[in-house]
DNA sequence: GTAATTGCAAAAGATTTGCCCCATT
DNA sequence: AATGGGGCAAATCTTTTGCAATTAC
């Protein structure tokens, strides 16, 4: 693995994840940690987002729903609900059925590195409305 | 709903999609539309597709593998395999399991619209590599 | 004839990158 | 001291939009 120095703004921003199970966008995450660190840049940010991502600490959530990429730190497996009325972002438990499913059974995969459910639907304060 | 043309530019679209299991960026939608209408605008291609899209014929497929939004027909609900090293994406059967299962178990949720299901890994062809 | 749609080009966003300086090791 | 990383701004890439000309109905 390369050589990598623990620099402030690093931590920051993997503090930010981790607090909470947020899921935030790279401008969010910056807008956040400037409450911080008020001089980081945007470029700052969106390297140490691939860095940490690239190191496993982070991934990217790409919804068909919602503009652009957010950010989370990696935890347990999980889902993800997307509210199409308020687009919040939660995280679901990942159903067991899905979790216990030999991939191999669904065709033309050798080996499976990780999955991405996400549920679109209405959350109960949308759906009163 | 709203009135819409059937234009030549949109029938080819929606064929290019149809033809296949095919999963393209809007840029090769513009290249393999121009095989047929050599003048077609990018910007066209962007206008058919999210038309397309409103009316549930096409959906957006974003990983958070690849860079860039993808799409496809709308067909029978599907999971979709992302081979990591080659960046293939390919259909796979929508496992029974996940289509079984009663969501609002899953938490906070109301109602479900719909599902998108990712699955990461190796395809045959990279696993041998 | 009318209004939806196109092509083109400019605009708007999101993300990446080059460069030079600073800070961690 | 060496060099990975930060800040800033320019560059890239993807997607959207304004507008005049065109075309489906």
């Amino acid at each position: 693995m390369k050589k990598s120095r623990n620099t402030r703004q690093r931590g920051v921003i993997l503090g930010i994840l981790t607090a909470g199970a947020v899921h935030l966008t790279a401008e969010e995450v910056c807008l956040e940690a400037r409450k911080i660190l008020p001089s980081i840049s945007l470029g700052t940010v969106y390297r140490n987002l691939n860095f940490l991502r690239e190191q496993g600490l982070a991934r990217e959530i790409r919804s068909s729903d919602a503009g652009c990429t957010r950010f989370e730190a990696t935890r347990d497996p999980h889902a993800h609900f997307h509210c199409r009325r308020c687009h919040i972002v939660r995280d679901i438990p990942l159903p067991e059925a899905v979790a216990g499913i030999r991939w191999p059974e669904a065709g033309p995969i050798a080996s499976v590195s990780s999955l991405d459910l996400h549920v679109m639907g209405d959350c109960p304060g949308c759906a009163d409305t």
